[in-house]
DNA sequence: TTTTTGGTTTCCAAAAAAAAGAACTAAAAA
DNA sequence: TTTTTAGTTCTTTTTTTTGGAAACCAAAAA
């Protein structure tokens, strides 16, 4: 390996590294994140299974768990091609759109779970506070709305599989 | 205590605890979902620490730092009485919506990272690849503008602080 | 048919997170 | 001044998560 090839794979190291930590931040193991971080970095962008293991250095067993993990959340696939039997990891940007698309669901589900607590506190002696909660669960209504709202207009724009 | 009490309780423990699991998802330890669950639909909405523990038959330590992660996030305060030296803790609504409001720039923050990916990208010898990732990058900058202006929009009908 | 490859699975250890228990502390009450 | 109260902090225990090592396995290659 030249002297450049070392230098831009330390870069790359040190962007899946960070990267990672974000996706980890997201509710997914590390290595699970630094897989993905790697597979939206790398060239190519379909990346084999021992690639995977030996730029991450990481152990086969945390390597399959993070890929299969991945792959059941919608967020990878892979290819293959004829002749190789290898499977050639890739980000799915159609199931990690789906993801996001859920993740951004969990406010409406925030949404209904505080118009379920308003409406228990209906009769509640202390309306002051219901007043103030009202307020938040206004806030959440009116995102929520609103991204369900643009969730649909980019589905109306795009089609519902992309 | 009543049977009716008993039966009281016993709904609301069943509830908080399902609630408790929600905000658990959303990244906080078990003990602080309980809490803010339990702050949600107590009545009083303003709960001294010894109620807290006794209701979650937690320890006092666990309590202690569940409440103070919350108070830290912002999500709750306390209010107090005059002569009685207990605090009250209570959803802080301000400081939830601040909150909520940041959890949902990670979707700007998710969008900034993607740009970024991109970027590193154009020269690559996959634009295959490129195009795909561009979808779920045009539908992050679709959302993330959406809720930004969102947010601006609910700030300007109902000023900054709230 | 044996060997190699591309993983998976099982079992285990390290580490991190969560919570319990108990000692401690500052302020208030007695 | 001593005691209580309302928590905090420190130490320990328990539980969960994460990942490593190595055995295993099915399909392909030799």
């Amino acid at each position: 390996m030249t002297d450049m090839q070392a230098n831009k794979d330390e870069r790359l190291t040190q962007k899946v590294e960070e990267m990672g930590v974000f996706f980890e931040r997201l509710g997914r193991a590390p290595m699970s994140g630094r897989v993905l971080a790697y597979l939206l970095l790398s060239e190519p962008p379909h990346q084999d299974f021992f690639e995977i293991q030996a730029f991450l250095k990481a152990s086969k067993s945390a390597v399959s768990n993070a890929l299969n993990y991945l792959m059941q959340e919608g967020t990878i696939d892979y290819i293959t091609f004829s002749g190789d039997r290898r499977r050639y990891f890739r980000i799915n940007p159609t199931g990690w759109l789906n993801n996001l698309k859920n993740g951004l669901r969990q406010v409406t589900i925030l949404r209904h779970l505080l118009e379920g607590v308003l409406h228990e506190r209906t009769h509640s002696a202390y309306p002051a506070f219901d007043e103030e909660l009202k307020k938040i669960v206004a806030f959440n209504v009116f995102i929520a709305e609103g991204i369900e709202r643009n969730i649909a207009e980019w589905e109306r724009q795009h089609g519902e599989g992309t």
